[in-house]
DNA sequence: GGCTCCTGTCATCTG
DNA sequence: AGCAGATGACAGGAG
């Protein structure tokens, strides 16, 4: 069945060949129309009549050919304009080249079908149509399928972008291989042209659409779409069977039948009928690059959010982006088309119009014949990817390139070589960067300061601090002079070393004990010149220490051999020194008279031995006015005066030491709590630092994700996925996403390097 | 006896 | 200038 098929395909096309060499009009359609229900039946396969029609292209026979929208015989139609277009392309300069380029998407005023559809072939099928195109490059385009090809792109406008490859300028503009400039051969073809010229310029295929058919243009006769047909490589190429033809039409018109690239901006929306086209297939493939459009796409979101990630740019390197994509799964259909990229040269006269998706309006001014002829550099190696009146993605994308974001610089130039079949890394050294940013200010965070919680708190004790003279007035030295004392010790102790927890218990007794003198008496409470600590510590001091009695029924203060009467009122000392008569022995009078005298300081028992008239305590505490009042009332000596500005002058400056050691160990202790508590802070902002860094990881793989998903969906005017070795999508400061090739991103990647780099400079 | 710690005291500075 | 407070330095006592 498929032999017979083959032979009648073949035979047909020769047959029209023929007849064509000689200038006779083939009218295939007719033939074709007019076959025996069984030899169609051959030809088209039982499937013709499941298979994708292009009825409302039928309208658009230029040629005047009718053909009923419902005949069954349109793959009969399309075949044979298909091959009436090779035969007429044999007047045309034969430009193989490694790759169909270039279907334009261009279209005439006056709105005949020029344009081409993107073909934006499923991603599965595409992986074979790649190999087919890979095997295509021995030679079998130049023979059949590319006929014509350059010529007709230069008719129609179109430039070939620069080559970074190997071909010279001649292959670039021409889009042809090496096979081309074999000149036996092309004299050849030029004779055949010029007969065919001769007899064809008043044939009636010479509209666009012919021409569209002659370049394997299916046109739509509706929609005035063209759909790029692609021939698979084989032996006999000569024929493809119609059923191959709508087999591969199917396959590369993702966008369904309506799908249209108008030249008029105004008409872009309505030239996506969403009536007749797959709405998910439409979707898919259109949502992460178009924004504006009627449907708001998650993919667009998705974009928006990655881009707005993007934009963070702070955030640290990550070595795991190009892991996840050079590592992408085998079954991974993007893999597998990139596996076959680095051996699939792209020509560089890719239309990267075409592969704008539909909707973009702005961008498709590019493929005005103006633009087209404009340095292929600039213009028609850019694949705009989004219109540019989408504020959304403009606004969030920014002007960030895509390119140097994704793929890392490395990668740019030599996955080719080097990648082999995995995909580059899309993030490459933008998070990289960021994520350095990210950890510079987390430590420069850690450097300057607190996070503004922990700030307020260590105010909060700052300012909590006694009206204390001392600097520590920063420092919350009374909060632990109360409770802290004790409590601050105990604290100190379990953290700091050994020589503070000393320090700290000794403080605690010790702050009993020296401050003692402050509370021992009811004078001192009496005294209006409180020392500023009293109130304090005089909490535990007074309950054990107001009777000095008690001082000895301490044990552990029994051995303290400090003297701590030494504001103790000469009435109770006297008190002491004269127990009741009738309750005391002389022995323990004597006892306690020796204990009493241990206790008393040494400018008490000089206030004693000089007999001043009134209680050390009052020397002391006593305020200037009220202490100078109470030396009025005595007649004095100069000696006695003299002893008790002594006392008062010692007196005083011992309680001060005593306040400024607490408040020394206090500053101590503080410093003490603030080193744990900024050790603290630093173990806190290193897990966040991790988590950060995790998060930032999850986004980045997003961030790939998404960024195979739009590659990964774009197609050539052949429904083949792009080469992420070559190509990359850029992120264009008008918001637009772009896909360039890969050198071209290279420059600009490196570009973008060099900007930093001189700013800081 | 020496060391450490605590305390008191002095001298000095500051407000 | 005098005073009160703060503080460093020193000395003495106790363990």
């Amino acid at each position: 069945m498929l032999s017979l098929k083959k032979y009648l395909t073949e035979g047909l096309l020769q047959f029209t060949i023929l007849l064509s060499l000689i200038g006779v009009r083939v009218d295939v359609d007719t033939y074709l129309t007019s076959q025996l229900p069984p030899l169609r039946e051959i030809i088209l396969g039982p499937s013709s009549a499941y298979t994708q029609t292009q009825f409302h292209n039928l309208r658009n026979t230029l040629d005047g050919y009718g053909i009923h929208p419902k005949s069954i015989d349109l793959d009969n139609y399309f075949t044979a304009r298909r091959l009436l277009s090779q035969v007429r392309a044999l007047d045309r300069f034969q430009v193989p080249t490694t790759e169909v380029n270039a279907w334009l998407v261009h279209r005439d005023p006056e709105g005949s079908v020029s344009g081409s559809q993107p073909n934006s072939g499923l991603a599965l099928e595409s992986s074979s149509g790649l190999q087919d195109v890979t095997g295509s490059d021995n030679g079998v385009r130049e023979s059949e399928t590319e006929q014509g090809f350059g010529e007709d792109l230069e008719d129609l406008g179109a430039v070939a972008p620069p080559v970074s490859g190997d071909l010279t300028k001649e292959d670039i503009d021409l889009g042809a291989g090496r096979e081309v400039f074999d000149y036996s051969h092309r004299q050849k073809e030029q004779d055949v042209e010029k007969e065919l010229r001769d007899g064809g310029e008043q044939d009636t295929w010479a509209g666009e659409g012919a021409e569209a058919l002659a370049r394997n243009l299916l046109v739509d006769g509706e929609t005035g779409e063209s759909f790029p047909v692609q021939v698979p490589s084989g032996e006999d190429q000569t024929a493809l069977s119609l059923e191959e033809c709508l087999r591969l039409l199917e396959a590369t018109c993702p966008f369904g039948e309506n799908a249209e690239f108008p030249a008029d901006i105004s008409s872009i929306t309505e030239a996506v009928p969403s009536e007749s086209e797959p709405p998910d297939l439409q979707n898919n493939l259109l949502s992460p690059l178009l924004t504006g459009t009627e449907s708001p796409f998650d993919l667009e979101q998705q974009w928006q959010d990655l881009m707005s990630i993007m934009e963070m740019q702070a955030m640290e390197v990550n070595t795991s982006a190009s892991e996840i994509l050079y590592n992408t799964p085998s079954g991974d259909p993007l893999s597998t088309n990139y596996s076959l990229a680095p051996s699939t040269p792209i020509n560089q006269n890719v239309s990267l119009h075409q592969a704008s998706l539909g909707g973009c309006s702005q961008d498709f001014l590019l493929f005005s014949p103006e633009v087209e002829s404009l340095p292929v550099a600039s213009s028609s190696t850019l694949l705009p990817l989004v219109p540019s009146n989408s504020t959304s993605l403009n606004s969030t994308f920014g002007s960030t390139n895509l390119t140097g974001l994704f793929f890392p610089p490395q990668l740019n130039g030599t996955a080719n070589d080097t990648a082999g079949p995995e995909l580059p890394d899309p993030l490459g050294g933008l998070l990289d960067e960021a994520m350095l940013d990210e950890i510079s200010l987390m430590d420069l965070a850690i450097e300057e300061g607190f996070n503004p919680v922990q700030a307020s708190q260590l105010e909060e004790e700052f300012d909590s601090d006694s009206g204390l003279s001392l600097d520590s007035s920063h420092s919350p030295s009374s909060l632990s002079s109360s409770e802290g004392s004790s409590s601050s010790s105990s604290s100190s102790s379990s953290s700091s070393s050994s020589s503070s927890s000393s320090a700290s218990s000794s403080f605690s007794e010790e702050g009993a004990v020296g401050y003692s003198s402050d509370s021992e008496t009811l004078d001192l409470e009496e005294a209006e010149g409180a020392v500023g600590y009293q109130p304090e510590y005089s909490k535990f001091c007074r309950m054990s220490y107001q009777d000095p009695a008690q001082l000895s029924c301490l044990p552990y203060l029994e051995h303290v051999g400090h003297n701590h009467t030494y504001n103790m009122a000469p009435s109770a000392l006297d008190s002491a020194d004269l127990p009741p008569p009738s309750a005391l022995k002389k022995g323990s009078k004597e006892k306690q008279a020796d204990f009493l005298d241990k206790q008393m300081s040494r400018d008490e028992h000089r206030a004693r031995a000089m007999k001043i008239p009134f209680t050390n305590d009052k020397i002391i505490n006593l305020p200037v006015e009220e202490f100078n009042e109470l030396l009025s009332k005595y007649q004095l000596s100069e000696a006695q005066l003299s002893l008790i500005r002594d006392i008062r002058r010692r007196g005083k400056n011992k309680m001060a030491a005593q306040n400024c050691r607490k408040r020394k160990l206090d500053t101590i202790l503080n410093l003490e709590r603030d080193v744990e508590d900024l050790q603290r802070d630093k173990a806190r902002l290193l897990r966040e630092k991790v988590e950060f860094l995790r998060s930032l990881r999850q986004m980045k793989q997003k961030v790939q994700s998404l960024y195979q998903e739009v590659f990964g969906r774009l197609r050539d005017e052949n429904g083949r996925p792009y080469s992420p070795s070559q190509y990359a999508l850029q992120y264009a400061g008008d918001g637009s996403v772009l896909l360039i090739p890969r050198t071209m991103a290279d420059q600009q990647a490196r570009r973008q390097e060099r900007k930093p780099k001189d700013r800081r400079k």
